[in-house]
DNA sequence: TTAGGGTTAG
């Protein structure tokens, strides 16, 4: 009878069968109590089995030690903590396997002070050779970033097996420490799969993504099968570098040696393809898919979103709703960056009110994805404050508020923000000014926008980047200082790109400055040859001056260099989608209707000069 | 002991 419960106890399922099964253990068989409280944790009935344990007259080792164990696995970390705590004060014995998950728990909860007060316990015990004692405090260091007293223990180590050595690999990877990794990573004499992973992700987190693809090729050179993880990885460095050929590669290791690629690799092949610019062969993995977890939805949202894909975003945000699942802050933060690319205050104020309710807004991610989505849609009042009411802002909170300040025509007040700003603990950074600047470009402000330029280096030891130089020399153009504008081109630091030679260029159109505007022009054939833009400004610049000749010639240039001039749209956003125009364009399903009411406002403009007020209805 | 999604600027 006792082995049949035994039997039953192992293979209860539900709470139902355990509680049949109780009856007879707390009767009959009060040896079995052990089973059975361990039967439950593992099914994780935490609460029931220890109102067990509470009940119980006397408590032995083992049964601590299975509490200690699941409620660290459970990450209940405070329990844990407080089981051991308690078995110390009792004075029960503690041994070898009760070390392990308290440690793991004080790790989890960062309780240092504690963690070295169980270390000294530990070694008093006579535990401090014991090899799982021993790794799990060199992991614990290791968490704490108290990378030397880590490796104090693993040099103490007597007989190294390979978690040992692939524990310090991976927290010397963290610190950025990848030389000591590297290091003791050769000296190893046996290595696992999950050695040649730790130090591949080592290269890649740290930025060398060369070395990790060598040390990749030499892993199968020596033998070794690349598992899930190593493709993850893999593809994790394909999506930084945008290797669209390389991670084709790994989707051709993937479909010929797994059928079936687990959710992680699914989602790391998604994300390759997405930063990839490859969306639509992104979202034939997600199709492909036959079970989606919240990241899943996450990345192929996000991956509409940062490729430009604002509807495609939010329609897939539905579908996800319509599927029953809850969004996360992430996938909030996303749907989001998707809105305020749409540029629709309707939608805007619509997801705005959802996060609103559902108390979303409490995380930074969302709490600056959400102002700066008010600001883009143009209302710069719920921007300030989604802004004031934040806890805690960060140096993106930050850039957003003083970026949305500037953009709606606030200069002043973003600058002052600024001014705040400083007197926080945050640290400006390069997104910092190119706000300012573009502030000081909308108010004209050029001796400020020059001081902020010079104190970005001297002051904040930020390098001006491109982006930087183009909004002085927007600076200057605005102000009708062109030649100010080519001189500091001619002593930016960085080669100058498109966007300051095309800014120069349209402020020559506005100044007639031809003079100035054929060496942007030339500039500009090097460096962006096929866009007509540039061509034709000149090209109208010159017949503005009279100079019909060379009108002429820019056109017959065109012609010979096969630049084709692309169609100028005219676009309006209604509640049913976008409507576009072009000229002498009659495609739109309205078009006659739309003509003559075009045609009758321009009689009355003239005939007539009183306001004209006419409803049409696209 | 090794693995996947997010916010700002251009």
């Amino acid at each position: 009878m006792e082995s049949h419960l035994l039997n039953a106890i192992h293979s209860s399922l539900h709470i139902n069968q355990l509680r049949q099964v109780h009856a007879l253990v707390t009767t009959k068989y009060q040896s079995l109590n052990f089973h059975f409280i361990r039967r439950l944790l593992n099914l994780s009935f935490t609460g029931y089995a220890r109102r067990l344990f509470d009940q119980m007259p006397r408590q032995n080792q083992r049964l601590h030690n299975v509490f200690i164990a699941a409620y660290s696995r459970l990450c209940l970390n405070t329990e844990a903590i407080d089981m051991f705590v308690m078995m110390h004060r009792k004075n029960s014995l503690i041994g070898s396997f009760t070390i392990p998950p308290v440690v793991k728990s004080c790790s989890a909860l960062l309780v240092i002070e504690l963690g070295k007060q169980i270390h000294s316990l530990a070694i008093h015990y006579g535990f401090g050779s014991n090899l799982f004692v021993q790794t799990a405090f060199m992991d614990f260091y290791a968490k704490s970033g108290d990378l030397d007293s880590a490796r104090i223990v693993f040099d103490g180590i007597s007989v190294k097996d390979p978690i040992s050595y692939n524990c310090l690999i991976s927290a010397y990877s963290k610190t950025g420490d990848v030389s000591a990794a590297r290091r003791l990573f050769d000296g190893m004499t046996e290595r696992t799969v999950v050695s040649w992973n730790s130090m591949i992700s080592c290269y890649a987190h740290n930025g060398d993504h060369h070395e990790a693809i060598l040390m990749f090729e030499r892993m199968q050179v020596e033998k070794y099968c690349p598992n899930e993880f190593t493709l993850v990885i893999l593809l994790s460095i394909c999506a930084k570098l945008g290797d669209l050929e390389m991670g084709l590669k790994v989707k051709k290791f993937i479909d010929d040696t797994n059928a079936f690629p687990n959710m992680i690799v699914a989602t790391a092949l998604m994300e390759m393809f997405v930063k990839c610019g490859a969306v639509d062969e992104a979202r034939q993995e997600f199709d492909r898919m036959n079970k989606r977890d919240i990241v899943t939805w996450g990345a192929m949202i996000a991956g509409y979103a940062q490729n430009g894909r604002p509807s495609d975003a939010l329609e897939l945000f539905e579908c996800m709703k319509h599927e029953q699942i809850r969004p996360n802050d992430v996938t909030i933060a996303s749907v989001l960056t998707a809105c305020a690319q749409l540029g629709s205050a309707e939608a805007g104020e619509r997801i705005g009110s959802y996060i609103e309710s559902e108390g979303f807004n409490s995380n930074v991610y969302v709490a600056s994805a959400l102002l700066s989505m008010y600001s883009r849609c143009g209302n710069i009042k719920k921007a300030q404050q989604v802004f004031d009411k934040m806890l805690e802002k960060d140096i993106v909170s930050w850039n957003s508020m003083i970026t949305g300040l500037a953009f709606n025509g606030y200069a002043i007040d973003a600058i002052n923000l600024f001014e705040q700003m400083k007197e926080t603990e945050v640290k400006p950074n390069d997104i910092t000014f190119v706000a300012l600047l573009t502030a000081c470009t909308h108010v004209g402000l050029i001796d400020l926008g020059l001081e902020f330029f010079d104190r970005m280096l001297s002051v904040h030891d930020i390098v001006p980047k491109v982006e930087h130089y183009a909004c002085i020399v927007d600076l200057f153009c605005r102000c009708g200082k062109l030649n100010e504008a080519f001189d500091f081109i001619l002593e930016m630091k960085v080669e100058p790109n498109v966007v300051i030679w095309g800014t120069l260029l349209s402020a020559c159109r506005i100044h007639s400055n031809v003079e100035l505007a054929e060496i942007a022009v030339k500039k500009l054939q090097v460096l962006e040859p096929e866009n007509s833009g540039n061509y034709v400004l000149l090209s109208n610049l010159y017949a503005n001056s009279g100079r019909w000749q060379d009108a002429l010639r820019v056109r017959s240039l065109m012609r010979d260099e096969k630049v084709q001039k692309t169609a100028a749209y005219s676009w309006i956003e209604l509640e049913d989608g976008v409507h576009k125009f072009l000229v002498s364009d009659s495609s739109h399903s309205k078009s006659d209707e739309i003509c003559i009411i075009v045609e009758g406002l321009s009689m009355q403009s003239v005939s007539d000069e009183s306001d004209i007020y006419v409803e049409f209805c696209l």
